[in-house]
DNA sequence: CCCTAATGTATCCGCAGTGATTATATCCAC
DNA sequence: GTGGATATAATCACTGCGGATACATTAGGG
């Protein structure tokens, strides 16, 4: 199964595979996590975040998972997610893709050259 | 005016803005450009050119040009078009963005941290 | 305790962007 | 002069996005 057949991956698939892709999280946390890491500059919708993890679960991308917080902790209604191996390898490409166009754009002068680059 | 408010970019926008920054085209020599940048990985349908084209220009990011190549070797068919200034700055705030995304993915570990970076 | 706000999942629905298709015309090579 | 590539443009169905809404649970303050 080629990850690549599902590149492009659209600005919230990406967000989310990038949140999973360190640990499971609930879907409520995800879009909190969201928030946080891009601080404010990337935000995901509720009805964005919730059709679209169906449809990564459709596609075998994200999976289920019955991890759960110390009970005392953890809240009944969430429902963890996890990355699957054929998500994570999507992710990856989807990266690498993504460092490209950030060549490309150096390439146009758009953004000054790194200052050392090995 | 703030070029951010017109964040993300779609992929189609962000690709013909990438091809504007170092000189005029016209819309059919965009597509050719892009598939020949990407070797085949990127792909810009027409429809979705010409009323991307469109869009932009109504929204300023791009505008029309008068600008033309030896009578003897255009065609007059072409319409060129560049980069306003705006949609410079707007082209440089989603290359931004996109090393932050990086930037991200690197530090989920879904990409190798790069050899050497100053 | 109760009230409220925040948390959490889920669906609905209008909107915007995509890109295949179609139409039409011109350019160029043979 | 015929055919295929080039070129612009409109149409249209499809998909993804995200606000609105609904509803239930949890947490905290008065």
């Amino acid at each position: 199964m080629d990850p690549k057949r599902f590149l492009p991956l659209t600005p919230a698939v990406f967000q989310i595979l990038l949140t999973l892709a360190d640990g499971e999280r609930h879907g409520y946390g995800i879009v909190r996590e969201v928030e946080q890491r891009s601080e404010g500059r990337a935000h995901l919708g509720l009805g964005t975040l919730y059709s679209t993890i169906k449809r990564l679960l459709a596609e075998g991308l994200v999976e289920q998972s019955q991890w759960r917080l110390d009970p005392a902790l953890d809240d009944e209604r969430r429902r963890y997610y996890r990355l699957s191996e054929l998500g994570r390898r999507a992710a990856v490409a989807e990266a690498e893709r993504l460092v490209e166009l950030v060549a490309d754009a150096r390439a146009k002068k758009l953004l000054a050259a790194p200052e050392v680059q090995g």
